[in-house]
DNA sequence: GTTTTGTGATTGAACGTTCAATCAACTCCT
DNA sequence: AGGAGTTGATTGAACGTTCAATCACAAAAC
């Protein structure tokens, strides 16, 4: 054991601003999982062993799924020893919670950009891009482990903290949109809180059938109903 | 192994309804969990060693969860060996899914109940069931067991099967519900299949959340916002 | 009516595997 | 020399599953 001590440890997320120069290489924002899913580029070309590490937690967990990973595998997905990880972390579940808290801290510095400029511009996107009607295997399987992960929380209070804020985050992220729109004056008087837990909630439901059901027609189905309750309560017109 | 040849064995279901009269002893159908909980009264007294089992290994899923859910506690829940288990079973899993079966048929032996008188009134014991503010350990336990259930259809053929068709039958009560308000004439022309579709999307986000958040409060927002969305989308007024 | 045979239910012990975690040794850099 | 990084082998426990043996009881045979 080095440096961690727990989950308690801060890992060094400075490197995700820091080093964000090297993603400004690809073309623009041009992620279709809408920030919900994975994969920071910094864990592709990590910078030190850590990262490394989580580089290759994130990609055995989206290959494998959560109930089958092992450290064994973990291990096999970097080309260092399987035994090394404990020396870095405490343990699998210090090792994915970090790696978790690495990616949300990623996603938040990535969205969270001033003032919102076009309201319902901004709130449409949100919602085309959680809501699109087909999604590829390799977003599938990023939610399917999202999703797998979440499950923990029900017994394991590391999880749930994480999650709990992660669903503040995507809240926070909402909630700003809409009062800017109320200022504005392009929303009705709603409750900016209120369509912001809808959304999460209904967002997290998505994220579950998604990932556990045969079928995918309800998909469109709600993301029309989504478009007529934002029309009727929120949007001014 | 005895009768049980794997999942394909149909479960003696029809003691569902026969034995129906037992629980008619209890008041009305006060059941605060909606139906989307547990603990069928069959269940507490069993008729044959399979009833036993499944009502054995429910209180012990409960009691420890999926994760911790073992065969030797589940023989530990009751009074026979833990090895009878695979005599009437083909295993852990065949056994859980056997028993959400089993309760997912007496569930929908309970609610389908002809045609629907008052719709708005229907929908809204719906809605205020499943959106309590609050709720207690029991249920909460129920919601997470559940829910950690759901995550193994990540994986999991058979799991993903069974909850692909238990959303069908709750889409199904609210898509009759929603179809009868608009033959009515109280309902506005919507459509049923989105309406039921959204509401069976935010019951599992809601699930999801109410497992695994340490807050509570945006349950009530939720529940303010879906009430708004009805007012406006699908009531008549 | 009594013995024999057969059958499903039940048991306790054991097997085999998986997996997280540990440890002592080795390397490399300073 | 010495500390940090790294490794392969090993440990110990947990767990699902198997299995040979026993029990209760009923049907068949005599």
């Amino acid at each position: 054991m080095v440096c961690t001590t727990g989950s308690s440890h801060r890992p060094p997320l400075e490197a995700v601003t820091v080093d964000s120069g090297q993603q400004d290489e690809s073309p623009s924002d041009q992620r279709a999982d809408g920030g919900v899913s994975m994969a920071p580029e910094i864990l592709e070309n990590p910078s030190n062993t850590r990262e490394e590490i989580m580089g290759a937690a994130l990609a055995t967990l989206l290959e494998y799924g959560y109930a089958d990973l092992t450290i064994d595998k973990i291990g096999d997905e970097f080309d260092k020893s399987q035994s090394l990880i404990y020396h870095h972390y405490d343990g699998k579940d210090d090792l994915v919670l970090e790696t978790l808290e690495f990616m949300l801290e990623s996603f938040r510095t990535q969205t969270i950009e001033g003032p919102v400029e076009e309201p319902q511009d901004a709130l449409e996107e949100v919602v085309g891009r959680l809501f699109e009607r087909s999604i590829n295997d390799e977003q599938r399987q990023s939610m399917a482990a999202l999703f797998e992960l979440r499950a923990q929380a029900t017994h394991d209070e590391a999880y749930r903290s994480h999650f709990s804020r992660s669903d503040d985050v995507f809240e926070d992220l909402i909630v700003d949109i809409v009062e800017a729109g109320v200022d504005q004056g392009v929303f009705q008087p709603c409750n900016p809180a209120g369509v912001a837990a809808t959304l999460t909630t209904l967002i997290n439901g998505t994220i579950m059938r998604r990932s556990t059901s045969e079928d995918d027609e309800w998909v469109g189905d709600v993301r029309e109903e989504v478009e007529s309750y934002l029309e009727a309560c929120v949007y001014a017109d």
